[in-house]
DNA sequence: AAATTATATAAGTACATGCTTATGTATTGT
DNA sequence: ACAATACATAAGCATGTACTTATATAATTT
């Protein structure tokens, strides 16, 4: 798990698909197949990346295999951005609702 | 400048340490090379991607093109990454301080 | 135990990407 | 006007990446 394995893994938009599905909830590789135009393997391939960069977190459930977003990754990505927080622009409204929520 | 541009443009090592050098300072391409072992062809093209992906202004100065660190890429990263703010772990020091540092 | 289901891995292929060398364009200095 | 400097673009090439088909492994069901 690398700055470097997170920004590879999520320059591919179909890897963001999945894991924007599975932020939805954690499911098995088959759910995240449905309605997602994607091959069996192509999708063990795309976990085992998001695996790989701490984006996801795996978990066998006998013959399946469950998977869920893992905040490791999400928190590399927002050390990452908080190097620049000097040119964050004043208004940027989504994250001053982040920081209300986290900091009560 | 699309979520693609953006996490594409960002999952170049090389791309990200021009990024991270231009947060330090805003400087032209011949300053940016200063160092980082890398053709003046390669940086431009380096710059371009940054530049569509809006991570990036230029503005030319003369014979030079002076690069800044645009807040707009930033802040779609940062939107990005609030879409999964129910994910992120309790003890995320860097955003905290940043959310106070917006939020007051 | 054999068949079925869920997922992973291997090997091959087409295309994307980051570099190189060569050349073009823009601006300044003499 | 000409040379020099800063940067951009074009074309070619080597490597990386996302897919495919085929097969392996793991667990369940009958």
């Amino acid at each position: 798990m690398t700055e470097n394995d997170i920004f590879r893994a999520l320059a591919d938009p179909t890897r963001r698909a999945i894991f924007e599905k599975l932020a939805t909830g954690s499911m098995n590789a088959s759910s995240l197949r449905d309605g997602m135009k994607i091959s069996q393997p192509a999708m063990s391939q795309h976990l085992a990346v998001l695996h790989q960069a701490k984006l996801v977190r795996q978990e066998r459930k006998g013959r399946f295999v469950n998977y869920e977003v893992d905040p490791d990754g999400l928190a590399l990505i927002a050390n990452w951005l908080a190097k620049y927080r000097a040119y964050w622009p004043e208004r940027m409204d989504a994250l001053r609702t982040l920081l209300k929520d986290m900091d009560q």
